[in-house]
DNA sequence: TGTACATCAGTGAACGCGCGTTCACTGATGTAC
DNA sequence: TGTACATCAGTGAACGCGCGTTCACTGATGTAC
């Protein structure tokens, strides 16, 4: 498995993820529709059009940006044990560490931009462990009428044999945590006084 | 109570709706970033300048649509009854109505923007009939640990003498509701083939 | 009712700005003999 | 090891664009006598 990389493979690596990261600290300053390619330029000591050495141009940044965010999220959950609440965690350290990067994944979705076929391939890389963690959850005999819906329409879980009970509860994990990760995120809950971290554990003690 | 408004007076404030009627259309389509008063002139027939006539600038129109905006959602849940399940419903026929509103509220925070002073008081008053509505409500004896915390900070609730348990209700009847609505806004439920109204009543049913 | 004046909506030209992107180029780095 | 050549990172000038905003102006609308 050795790296085969001539000098100048590794300079244009090294320097693709320099912008990246740059590309990341605007977007964290002013927001993802303020990113811009001169800019990061600027703040790198290089020229405007040196940057597209690196990208064909703004597009594919936002798209590698995106990309790296989902592959991102996937990989700390891989990382996690198969647990709801060790999941639910995770995903709130992920989210609250660069709440931008959250919102690239699971906010308004940019304006123009649809989503290349291999993100929905990541997207589903993610939920896998989640369905995962809510099959070896126990659940009541007694289904709610959502649980015979979500029978019919399971093909998103695919290949996971998980019963209609346990997709049901990821999609409650899901919506439920999102709801109070984005809107701390976003910054609604201050000024209000409470803990959202305390929200955040009484949420997902209404999953488990 | 007779309106004392001279014509011009009438004909300016018919312009500055015109104008907001415009800009709405263009955040439907271009997402809120994208606004631009000169496009919204050119919409309008108009040339550049004139909107200056009518807004002292990009920030005050932004500021009228966010304000308009909540004051929307607070009119409409004026309008419904005391009920949790009424509410929601409301809620979720309003974002749906006008998904970009929905998110002009709810959602990230226009990147450098800070929200006046009068608009949490709107907000405020869009949580009050939720409140009421969870006060109404039966809760078990048990009280959760939250339940002791939110106790503690429920200054946000002022003039509400809910117990504490409504108070927790409240906030998770928002995040929840919040969580379904957003992904489904965002269009995140698009393609996984199960009807998000659906889950959203399921959701729906665990708050009450 | 008619005239003189004030108000004010809207125009067109102009300002500086930053954007994405192209192009022909320079000069350093790597490769082949 | 040294020379000749190819590759390619980065530059600087230029393109057209749309933005927000200002300014002096025209001409219609309303007001006062």
């Amino acid at each position: 498995m050795a790296e085969t990389r001539t000098p100048r493979e590794r300079y244009r690596a090294q320097v693709r993820t320099e912008i990246k990261q740059h590309a990341w600290e605007q977007i964290a300053t002013a927001g993802t529709s303020a990113l811009s390619l001169n800019a990061i330029a600027k703040r790198m000591g290089l020229s405007g059009p040196a940057l597209y050495r690196y990208f064909t141009g703004r597009d594919e940044l936002i798209t590698e940006l995106i990309r790296d965010a989902y592959r991102s999220l996937a990989d700390t959950f891989r990382a996690t044990e198969t647990d709801v609440a060790a999941l639910a965690r995770a995903l709130r350290g992920w989210a609250l560490a660069d709440p931008h990067r959250y919102f690239l994944v699971y906010g308004t979705p940019v304006p123009g931009y649809h989503a290349p076929d291999d993100i929905t391939v990541i997207a589903s890389e993610i939920m896998a462990p989640l369905l995962d963690a809510c099959a070896a959850l126990t659940y009541d005999d007694a289904a709610p009428p959502f649980d015979g819906h979500i029978e019919a329409h399971r093909q998103w879980a695919d290949g996971h044999c998980a019963p209609p009970a346990a997709l049901h509860r990821a999609l409650s994990v899901w919506t439920r945590l999102h709801g109070v990760l984005s809107l701390e995120a976003a910054g609604h809950f201050t000024g209000m006084g409470f803990d959202p971290g305390l929200l955040f554990e009484a949420e997902l003690d209404s999953l488990l």
